[in-house]
DNA sequence: TGTACATCAGTGAACGCGCGTTCACTGATGTAC
DNA sequence: TGTACATCAGTGAACGCGCGTTCACTGATGTAC
């Protein structure tokens, strides 16, 4: 599938499209349109439209745990040794983001729509998708967190990386509509950036709390 | 709509098959299959789909705030100028919830799924829902937090709210799934409740986080 | 250099399916006189 | 007490629509001999 002028241009409508509306309300035809391609081209070049779906995942995720993994080793390479805190591989991870999605917002509200998709009943294929592709970063960013919480219990962890992971996949992706209730409600201006500032530290204190059990 | 059988059955299936599949993947028929209740006598009780959608959200929601309502007042009368904590407003909510939905597990999960639609675009219709009936709930809710955090801003108070509502409603609505996978990952039992007790400190430390400001 | 064939991106129209909704209808129960 | 009518829960079948997918086809480009 060597990316014509035509596959490009799928993927981008696809990628704006699922972003405002989801992907079960996204029709192949209202993607289609928007392109000015041909309804069975997706059909030609993708086979079907759960593969779209994914390729518009794999087209974000690819380089993005790349870029993931390459800081991580740039850092491990100066700093080996160091042990990171929640809230700096949380850094490391949105400064990945912002690097792979620069000049385009709408990247990481499908990403992180994609992700609370994923752990959907129903959503089987889009779960399975990413366990196979990216097991290799998960597994790693899973080692750093627990190096960074060594006085968690195993099972507490688990629960607190979901809840984080609950807090991210929730604001972010429906980022654009929680800033328009914030600006309704207060006639200020919000950037994404600034909502990611705010849920550095919120994190990082929730992960740090005393145990429940 | 007096409360016939028929109209019970609906009510149960759809509570069902929504908190298993999600909204849009539930199609009446089977809602009805399962009820063991003709197709059209979804549109004659309730109208349209979205109507009965709501009307699920409204059975649990409706008896979930007069709990809710009642407990505060009756908290408020025995202890008045008693300043709530972030932690104590939760357990007034999760008790609520328990006492609520007894014995059925699923309402918890379709109830933060829907929490979860209702913010997603093209739910508009829930949105609007859930701003209408519920508003006095809700503003009484929002000025215990803010009595509970005087030292935050407004700004940034709003978005730790809504972090706090996206880690509740990722993990609640995904309730199931997660318990499998945590069964599958430490081969060890883990109840609802026991997910709820480890998310309050965890949201409570958050929301206590130094301001990013 | 010219011809025959293969490959491949893209197309237009149609297919079958499942969906939410509608409608004319039934049969039981209640009400008026 | 009996009859005529109204109300209402529920039904069976069909409607129209939009969906993802398929298929025979076109036309351009590359390749073999």
């Amino acid at each position: 599938m060597a990316h014509s002028d035509t596959v490009t241009r799928i993927l981008d409508s696809a990628e704006t499209l699922f972003a405002e509306r989801g992907f079960a309300e996204t029709s192949l035809r209202s993607i289609t349109a928007q392109a000015e391609v041909n309804l069975a081209a997706v059909n030609y070049h993708f086979g079907s439209k759960k593969s779209l779906i994914q390729a518009v995942f794999a087209r974000f995720l690819a380089p993005f745990y790349r870029m993931v993994e390459s800081s991580l080793d740039a850092h491990e390479a100066r700093h080996p040794d160091v042990i990171l805190s929640v809230e700096e591989i949380l850094r490391f991870v949105a400064r990945s983001i912002s690097q792979v999605s620069e000049g385009d917002r709408r990247r990481l509200a499908i990403f992180m729509r994609l992700l609370g998709l994923a752990y959907n009943q129903g959503q089987a294929h889009l779960r399975k998708f990413l366990q196979v592709e990216y097991r290799a970063v998960s597994s790693r960013m899973m080692a750093l967190i627990t190096k960074a919480t060594p006085e968690l219990k195993g099972e507490e962890r688990f629960w607190r990386i979901h809840f984080m992971l609950g807090a991210a996949a929730f604001t972010l992706s429906n980022m654009e509509h929680l800033r328009a209730i914030f600006e309704h409600d207060f006639d200020t201006q919000c950037t994404e950036e600034d909502v990611i500032a705010m849920l550095m530290p919120f994190l990082g204190a929730a992960v740090r709390a005393k145990s429940a059990l």
